[in-house]
RNA sequence: GCGGGGGUCGCCCAGCCUGGUCAACGGCGCGAGGCUUAGGACCUCGUCCCUCAGGGGUUCGUGGGUUCGAAUCCCACCCCCCGCACCA
């Protein structure tokens, strides 16, 4: 860090500048993050999202508003916890991303096991990162969301939550993992990611007083079933399940027993035994014969199926590996094969008779065992669910499509108690931890009923009124409301607040942080010790964030002050509502929704959030950023590297609304040298100022500025910090060269004007250059606390910038015709339009504006000899807003701007430039070029 | 599959809502010149094709359409990215 950047700090520090308090009267701005996760470091995507608020609080605070930029950290949850385990459990990979990746200490890294404290070494290193980049943050206000006052909020939310109805029990199949005892979802898992559980049907075939109990996904086969296969070599058992005898394999016993069947096993033997026995099917009651199958896998389901070759290639392989003794089975079994043949049930458009000998074929399938087989099933079963119709074979399911056969065929079998369900995983899904997983049914598991129609409506309104930069963003919340469904709020392990009415549940980590934005209000007295967890009590946040009951009576019950409690409702009525709240798209889907819903649950309706802000993930040189890949970028490094200014400067330019931002070193690296030369740009400039007149170069500049604070000041508002950013560093910076160029002296008193701007605009993104800047243009006071300028103090003078328009237009013209022309040339004569010719075009394109018949001006000027679609070429090449200007402004002198600035397109063109007036007495016009002249089009005449 | 966002002149990207001032902003890269002992930085000009008078031609994923006029509006299609839940 730089002396300067120290110096700054202090000082800020020591002015308690961004500590606000309550002023009444005084308008404010409350703007939130959401909290990063303390398993790492801060990163570029943090600093990037952060920055969005950052910048925005510092405008603000220009702007007059008492502004509240508050921040926290998340400890809460699952990954601090299981990261600390496994590098107590030697994991060689834990332990190398955090010395390798996040350069910890081996030191400390030692001290990792210890959760709490691996969270509080990332917490200690992120804030003092953030602070060293100038964050413009109120400290006093942060806390960690398992300090204990913390708790005692989350407490009192989900007490009310209850209340309301909102958090209600229910039965769920998840995924879980026997050894950790938790739900597995989709970050946990080793392997089968994406996997979610699906229901079986269980349809029982009638083998003497037993169900032989086949699983399928497809029941709208059954009337195309040949036989039933089991795996030979697995073991297999007869049991009692839900009060029925149950044949099924030894494995699926105790899964069948987590969903909630009643299970007692009676005999276990070899799949191998039932090889030639016959089972009943239900609905056709055709007897089955058992064959044997090597492909059934015991532990998916049941471990029985049915075949149904005619539509399931699997099925018609296996088949075939019996009949053509691929496999070797008994005599009696082979000849009960030979007999099968496929049974068709369904057409299908582009097929033949027997589908799945057609794919087959076409993946020239060889056996059962042939790895295509699983694509030539998943491509047949989809065709046949989007194109296929049952036939007559199919008796009570002729003519209905596959889905509706599937519905169908469930209520027939259901009707004579022929059908039973279970969840199964389509595919392996391993945890973590190494251990196989399987479905679950949970009971009595806590959930956040988002499903609740009259909840999703409010939620909705919030999304309705709030302001949404950029508006893009919307629609994702009207669909994320849509789809919600209830989401399970509570779990075992991991860090965080117990669920205060059934201890055994912690809320889970984005139930616990919905809210907390209030708490800030709290916080802040926390902190100071006014209030400790103790005296949280119900009552008092009760008091104080919804103003309910009697502050004296409570104080006293609570063992603290009226005065503490009336503080604390003022913090918040004041703060509350939420103005801003920004973060990355891939929160919209889950925590920003969630702070909709909860915001519109608890809170009435003047304290709902007023404002989102979404921005794009980062990427790092074009591509993701990832901590395995060695893609990454932290917030030190970035910051150490480039410093702070251009880090915030480079985090700006990156990118605008939902895009993604690339990070890219090169472009940071520019960033900091416009940081680096911006001061001595400054300095060189005033040393060449004079003191003069002003003219209408001047003007110029100061019009040209006028819409730069309109153009940043708009862009800022919403959000769109590239482009403000753009607006301030670049586009000013142009507008000063183009007039130091132009100028032959510039003139001290605009500058000063420009700068004394110039210097505030940039103060949100560059604060420590900024102030410095200040400092040396002798302004008094702290830039953050200078005020925002206003366009009004920056008067656009028009026929400046049309002068300067023109003379533009002009060089560019003459610049193609030096060109194009080849030969000598000793000096450009540049004609300036008559007094005539001028009224000529005027009165055409006002003529032609309202309409009126051109007609009587033509003739009125014919002795001009201008072709009249030359006069409507020009006008319309000039467009509507400038031609509105120019009739606007008919005073503006052409000649005047442009032979004032002959030198400086002597300079620019490089040969000499004399400017005259068409129609003066005196002009030197040896080609006859002056009578072409038009407003704003001089004629040229190159010798 | 569902939902959202995109495809622009070598690269990154602006413009699209509110059609014409768009051969299309800005940055990078590249070329020329200036400045400099030199390099870097900085400044200027150029960077789709053609053109000896400010002009012309062909462009904004593909194919249609609306319009006097489309990168911008409508339709269809192709391609890319992101999210899809018991988790931060």
């Amino acid at each position: 860090m730089s002396a300067r950047e120290k110096y700054w700090l202090k000082v800020w520090d020591e002015k308690h500048a961004f500590e606000p308090d309550p002023v009444a009267g005084k308008k404010k701005v409350f703007v939130t993050f959401p909290f990063p996760y303390m398993n790492a470091a801060v990163h570029v995507g943090t600093a990037f999202t952060a920055s969005h608020l950052e910048f925005y609080s510092r405008f603000k605070r220009l702007q007059g508003f008492n502004v509240l930029f508050p921040w926290a950290w998340h400890w809460t949850g699952q990954p601090i916890v299981g990261m600390s385990k496994r590098l107590r459990e030697g994991d060689p990979v834990v332990r190398r991303t955090f010395i390798e990746l996040d350069h910890v200490p081996e030191k400390e890294v030692a001290k990792f096991v210890e959760p709490e404290y691996l969270a509080s070494y990332y917490t200690k290193q992120s804030r003092q990162v953030m602070k060293e980049t100038g964050f413009s943050i109120d400290w006093r206000r942060e806390f960690r969301t398992i300090d204990p006052a913390f708790r005692k909020f989350v407490e009192w939310q989900y007490f009310h939550l209850r209340d309301l109805g909102y958090v209600v029990q229910g039965t769920h199949p998840v995924v879980w993992c026997p050894f950790d005892k938790s739900p597995t979802g989709d970050h946990d898992r080793m392997e089968g990611e994406g996997v979610s559980p699906a229901e079986f049907n269980l349809i029982k075939f009638h083998l003497g007083e037993f169900a032989l109990v086949a699983a399928t996904l497809r029941p709208e086969t059954i009337y195309g079933a040949t036989n039933v296969w089991v795996n030979p070599d697995a073991d297999y058992t007869e049991a009692r399940v839900d009060g029925e005898l149950w044949v099924v394999s030894s494995t699926s016993l105790s899964r069948l027993s987590e969903q909630k069947h009643d299970v007692v096993p009676v005999r276990e033997f070899k799949g191998s035994e039932l090889l030639g026995r016959y089972a009943i099917a239900p609905l056709t009651g055709k007897s089955l014969p058992i064959l044997p199958g090597k492909f059934v896998d015991p532990s998916l389901a049941t471990g029985v199926v049915y075949s149904v070759p005619a539509h399931a290639p699997y099925d018609l392989m296996a088949l075939r590996d019996i009949q053509e003794g691929r496999v070797q089975v008994g005599r009696q079994v082979k000849e009960i094969a030979d007999e099968i043949a496929p049974v068709p049930i369904l057409t299908l458009p582009g097929y033949s008779k027997v589908p799945a000998d057609d794919v087959v074929r076409k993946l020239n399938i060889k056996d059962s065992m042939d790895p295509n087989l699983e694509a030539a099933t998943q491509g047949l079963y989809s065709a046949e669910f989007h194109k296929g119709v049952l036939t007559q074979a199919s008796g009570p399911l002729a003519g209905l499509t596959v889905a509706e056969a599937k519905d169908k065929s469930l209520v027939l079998m259901a009707k004579t108690e022929r059908l039973s369900k279970m969840f199964e995983l389509p595919e392996k899904v391993v945890c973590r931890c190494g251990t196989r997983c399987y479905v679950k049914i949970l009971e009595n598991q806590w959930f956040l009923n988002y499903s609740n129609p009259e909840w999703k409506a409010k939620a909705r309104l919030i999304i309705d009124r709030a302001a949404m930069f950029p508006e893009e963003a919307r629609q994702m919340f009207y669909s994320t409301i849509e789809w919600l469904n209830d989401w399970p709020c509570a779990r075992r392990s991991g860090m965080g607040t117990r669920l205060p009415w059934d201890k055994d549940w912690l809320v889970e980590t984005l139930s616990d942080s919905t809210i907390y934005m209030a708490y800030y209000c709290i916080s802040k007295f926390v902190n100071m010790e006014k209030i400790g967890p103790d005296n949280l009590t119900s009552d008092v946040l009760d008091y104080v964030l919804l103003g309910k009951g009697n502050p004296a009576s409570i104080a006293k019950a609570a063992k603290t002050t009226e005065r503490v409690l009336r503080d604390l409702r003022t913090e918040f009525t004041y703060w509350y509502p939420v103005d801003l709240r920004n973060s990355g798209k891939d929160l919209i889907p889950n925590h920003l929704t969630f702070f909709a819903f909860h915001h519109a649950a608890l809170f009435p309706e003047k304290y709902w959030p007023l404002g989102f802000g979404i921005n794009g993930m980062i990427t790092i040189e074009g591509k993701r950023m990832s901590k395995t890949k060695g893609n990454f970028v932290s917030w030190e490094d970035a910051k150490k590297k480039y410093g702070a200014d251009a880090f915030r400067l480079a985090l700006a330019l990156t990118a605008d609304g939902m895009d993604d931002a690339d990070w890219r070193d090169r472009a940071a690296m520019d960033a900091k040298e416009k940081v680096e030369s911006l001061m001595p740009f400054v300095r060189k400039t005033l040393r060449s100022a004079s003191n003069r007149e002003e003219n209408e170069l001047d003007s110029w500049l100061i019009s040209t500025v006028n819409g730069r604070i309109v153009a940043a000041t708009a862009a800022m508002e919403e959000l769109r910090m590239r482009r403000a950013s753009a607006t301030i560093f670049l586009d000013i910076w142009n507008d000063l060269r183009h007039y130091l160029r132009r100028a032959e002296k510039p003139r001290r008193q605009t500058l000063t004007e420009v700068f004394s701007a110039w210097v505030r605009m940039i103060s949100p993104f560059t604060p420590f250059m900024a102030e410095d800047l200040n400092h040396e243009l002798g302004g008094k006071g702290l830039i953050c606390q200078a005020d925002w300028p206003s366009p009004r103090d920056f008067p656009v003078d028009e026929e400046a910038v049309l002068g300067e328009a023109v003379l533009g237009k002009v060089i560019e013209d003459a610049r193609n015709v030096l060109r194009v022309v080849k030969g000598k040339r000793s000096r450009l004569n540049v004609y300036v339009s008559s007094d005539s010719a001028r009224s000529y075009f005027f009165e055409m394109a006002s003529a032609k504006r309202k309409k009126e018949n051109v007609g009587a001006v033509v003739k009125k000027y014919a002795q001009l000899k201008i072709q009249p679609d030359r006069v409507f070429k020009l006008a319309f090449e000039i467009g509507d807003d400038r031609l509105t200007k120019l009739l606007a402004h008919r005073g503006f002198n052409e000649f005047k701007a442009l032979s004032g600035a002959s030198g400086f397109m002597s300079a620019e063109l490089g040969i000499p430039v004399v400017v005259q007036k068409a129609g003066s007495k005196t002009i030197n016009d040896p080609a006859n070029r002056a009578k072409d002249a038009l407003p704003t089009k001089p004629a040229f005449y190159l010798e």
